[in-house]
DNA sequence: TTAAAGTTGTTCCAATTGGAACAATAATTA
DNA sequence: TAATTATTGTTCCAATTGGAACAACTTTAA
C-alpha cells in the first residue's frame, strides 16, 4: 500500500483571497505579462523599456524620452538607457528640439518600424491565444471594463 | 506671441495599439501592481516572495516551498530566499516532511498571521479604490471574466 | 537491484533595475 | 531683471532578480 501524493489545487486561492479582483489582475501579470516581456527579450534582443519606446514611436510619430516614462509609467532612466541602445541599434532617430534644449525629439526609423511589426504581431498572436478563452460578447466587455480600468489608473499620481 | 506647450493625451495608444486587450493588462500591471508591490516593500519590509509565501500560506495551511513557488508562478530560488528571511524574522516556521526527505513544509506563525493581516488589509483598501471606478454590476462582470482568464492562464505551460 | 531520470531546495553569478544625485536648461516668482 | 524652482536627460550605485549548476533525495525504467 503506497503513499498517495495529493495534487494541490493551486486556483483555490483565486477565490478565497482578500483582494481577489486585484489578485487576479497581478497573477495575470506574472503569469503572462512578465514572461511575454521575457520571451521579446530572448526572441528579438529588446528589454522592456526598449520595446516600449519602439511601441510608442510606432504610434505617436515624436516623442521625447520623458513623454515615452510618462506613457509607459516607466523610470526615466530606464527610458534613457534604452534611447542609446535603440539608436546604435538603428530603431530610432534623434534630433534636438530647438525650442527647449534640454530635450530631443526622438522619431521611430523605418529598421524600427520592421522590429515594431516582427515583435507586434508576435504579441498580437499571444493576445489572441490568451483571450480564446472569451468568447467574442465576453472579449467585448472585458475590453470596455479594462478600459475604464486602465484609463482611470492612467489618471492616479505617478 | 509666447509658444504654446501642447499637452499630449496619452491614452491614444489604449485604442490604437495593435494588441488593446493585452496592452491594457500590461499597462494595469505596469501601474498598480508593480508600485503596490513596491508599496508593501517599503511600508511593510517584505519584498514580493516574502509577501507571497505570507499570502499562500495565510491560505493553505502547509505548503513546500515548491508548491508556493507555482501557485504564485515565481522562480524556486527566489522563494527559497525569501523562505529564509521569512523563517528569521518568524513568520513561517518550517518542519522536515518525514515521507520526502527533499523537501520541508512550511506553516505561517501566529506572528506571520498578524503581519499579513496587516498587508492584507492595506492590499484589499488599495483594490477599493481602484475598482471604485467600476459600478456593482460591471464589477461582477469583471470578476468573472478575469476568474476565466486567471484560470487559463494557470494551465498554461510554466 | 541497479541505473537513469526527475524533483527539491540551495548557492552562485551576471544582468537588469530603479532611486538618488547631478548638470544644463527653462519657467516662475519676487 | 535676478533669484528660485522645476524639468530633462544622464550617470552612478546598491539592490533585486532569475538562470544555471549543484547536492541530496526519490521515482521510474531496465
Amino acid at each position: 500500500m503506497g503513499r498517495v501524493k495529493v495534487e494541490l489545487d493551486y486556483s483555490n486561492i483565486f477565490e478565497s483571497v482578500e483582494f481577489p479582483d486585484a489578485y487576479k489582475v497581478s497573477y495575470l501579470a506574472n503569469a503572462i505579462v512578465f514572461p511575454t516581456y521575457e520571451d521579446v527579450r530572448k526572441d528579438f534582443g529588446l528589454v522592456r523599456a526598449e520595446y516600449h519606446l519602439l511601441l510608442c514611436l510606432a504610434h505617436y510619430s515624436e516623442l521625447t524620452a520623458q513623454d515615452v516614462a510618462r506613457i509607459t509609467r516607466r523610470p526615466r532612466n530606464s527610458i534613457s538607457r534604452a534611447v542609446h541602445r535603440m539608436l546604435d541599434l538603428g530603431f530610432l532617430k534623434r534630433v534636438p528640439d530647438p525650442s527647449d534644449a534640454r530635450q530631443a525629439k526622438l522619431q521611430i526609423t523605418n529598421e524600427g518600424k520592421i522590429m515594431h511589426k516582427k515583435v507586434s504581431e508576435y504579441l498580437v498572436a499571444r493576445e489572441a491565444e490568451i483571450f480564446s478563452i472569451l468568447s467574442e460578447s465576453e472579449r467585448k466587455h472585458f475590453r470596455n471594463l479594462i478600459r475604464k480600468l486602465a484609463n482611470f489608473a492612467s489618471t492616479l499620481k505617478r
